[in-house]
DNA sequence: CGAGGGCGTTGAAATGTTTCAGTCGGGGTG
DNA sequence: CACCCCGACTGAAACATTTCAACGCCCTCG
């Protein structure tokens, strides 16, 4: 059936499943559940759904047929007449990065605090699958929809806000603002990354991150310059490593780059736009044999837990990552709920986490 | 609304949504589409699963009518009347650990190939979160689980294996052998590691996992101890630290107790239970001045992708994790939808990736 | 000219729930 | 004793789809 470099199969030919549970064939529905208890189906349905409405006495009747035939409630026959889903969907920008699973976990929270199930995909930064996730989920008929989306401009997300489905952007913003989002001041954080270099004393920065397209890079890098200015360096000074993603292997390419520039150009410093290129640039130097703060220093973005778990522990802009998740879904709550919902844009503000990768405080 | 210590709230006001984009206030059906385009709702139906047996120019027709109207198919009728779901679901144990989410990524291509949805669910180690997620796939009637479980023996598994739905337990084994599973030799995978470590002259090792309770973590020491004897070493200098979690900080936490053992009883070399153990280690190493592989060798176990991005790569006994995937997917699928089905255990064989932090090979 | 046969379309039944207007006793009140 | 109300339970309708037997029509062949 398979094959398969390397692996062996100890098929330990079980041939079939048991018995079927139930006489028919088919699960037992609520119509079995109220023959076995000699009650009529609207009472059964009442166990269910209004306990209190229905005697002691039958509700434990109703009870024990249930747990004898195996009953379980079919969720699709009750969202089509009840007309409401019982779940909210999460669309993951990209699975391997572990700062969108934390929002991911954010979400959740809130999602069992309202009772309902959430439904994680992820488009591995992929459009066409990020469409068929989108699909699907109206399909589905889910209660909202929450994106971290490939392309915030994108008209297939517009299509979806303008039909009704509750829905907000996590981590980033569209032009057209008509939905909720939830982001993080990414001007704010490229100036707080870059200050808190030049308060460390260097004078000759790189930036990391690519590629431009991305909004989050863009304004990182704005915010970067901007305090670059400010404090009266020269632009030629803060160098742009522009990388073609957000990752690791990226992250090592840009520090083979960095080490090929002359010497008197190389930066003592690096602001990579976001953690996984730092943990890359990283490793690039160390195994290069550079001292990590005293050769290069690094700061990264998002605070993800690895930031802080590698060998010489990476300063990083942190990121609210579960409290932009939780805010997301009380929004999305909120739309799907609330008839007189406004639209938001909450935009939260980061925060330096200083590590070993910038050293300690240098004096002026 | 909300009150939280550090974000801002820019609330572009934008009152409500759009018009609601039907008539009635509710969604399109296929009987709006038939009355739209003229035609009887079998045929709306159709044109929806058979577009073969209607003709060319009627099926425009209804195409058209379904664009102009936004008809969105409505999946839970769907399913109701179908009778079955178009959906599989994993529910991972750990989303904070890379390795699942890469054995998600398996289960996912191979769900697509099937042209199914793929639900993930995160128990976060948590019993009780992954009994309510199992209970929320039954009633949706998802046409498979995939699981990696707490605890591969707990009865609410064999319920619901027992119960019909497709079932496939992912890289973890039950006592009870009744359904499928997917998993690594781990016994091999821990021989691999240790006898590696010894190939590379250590003559004392510890092997750093927990707790206890955790099938792999027995195994992979179980293989150690054997490769260990073989080699005629003393079983004392294969020193146990046990810990409570598969964490970073439960590593790093190693490193410490590690560090604290009599110089004469401190190994040269440590076999981590998984990568993230493996990652605190080498943090802790590196920041105590340690150097490795010098002064510690270390292995890991998974072989994520984290793992070759240290700052010293990590040798670690790989698995195949998108392979594990896909399997336990085509699995579930074939007991989906094979009548004559027959419950295998698959077995991968792990493989030792050798990186820096092992060092190069030392001639005997 | 009638029989037969595709092809394209139709209409109704069926899926498992929830909801809601009723029904049925029984007990309290006037 | 009549009245009313209340609690507990019932039965049917509705939800949006799929499926399938049946139907009409046109064409072809005998």
């Amino acid at each position: 059936m398979f094959q398969s470099g390397w692996f062996t199969r100890c098929a330990t030919s079980i041939p079939a499943k048991g018995p079927p549970l139930t006489r028919n064939g088919r699960a037992p529905s609520v119509k079995d559940v109220a023959a076995a208890a000699g009650v009529s189906l609207g009472t059964v349905s009442n166990v269910l759904n209004r306990p209190s409405v229905v005697s002691t006495t039958t509700r434990e009747r109703v009870e024990r047929a249930m747990a004898e035939l195996g009953f379980v409630r079919n969720e699709s026959a009750r969202q089509l007449r009840a007309g409401t889903s019982r779940a909210l969907a999460y669309v993951m920008l990209d699975g391997g990065n572990p700062f969108f699973h934390d929002v991911a976990e954010g979400i959740e929270t809130a999602a069992d605090d309202a009772d309902l199930s959430l439904f994680v995909c992820n488009s591995s930064s992929r459009s066409d699958r990020e469409a068929k996730h989108l699909d699907r989920l109206v399909q589905q008929r889910v209660q909202g929809i929450l994106i971290t989306p490939v392309d915030p401009d994108a008209p297939h997300l517009a299509e979806i806000a303008q039909r009704g489905t509750p829905f907000v952007m996590v981590d980033r913003l569209s032009r057209a603002g008509d939905h909720c989002s939830v982001s993080v001041d990414d001007v704010l954080g490229g100036r707080i990354a870059v200050e808190h270099l030049i308060d460390r004393g260097h004078q000759r920065v790189a930036f990391v991150g690519g590629p431009a397209g991305i909004g989050q890079v863009r304004e990182r890098l704005q915010g970067a310059r901007e305090v670059w200015a400010e404090f009266g360096l020269p632009a030629d000074d803060l160098i742009n490593l522009s990388t073609e993603a957000m990752t690791v292997n990226e992250g090592r390419s840009a520090g083979e780059r960095l080490a090929g520039l002359p010497s008197r150009r190389r930066p003592t410093a690096a602001f990579c736009a976001n953690d996984l290129l730092a943990l890359g640039l990283l490793q690039h130097a160390v195994t290069a044999g550079l001292r990590v703060p005293e050769d290069l220093a690094i700061v990264g973005f998002d605070d993800i837990d690895f930031a802080a778990a590698a060998a010489v522990p990476l300063t990083s802009v942190r990121q609210p990552r579960q409290e932009l998740g939780r805010t997301a879904a009380r929004l999305v709550l909120d739309e799907a709920t609330n008839p007189d919902h406004v639209h938001e844009q909450a935009t939260f503000v980061p925060a330096l986490v200083a590590r070993a990768s910038t050293g300690t405080a240098r004096r002026k």
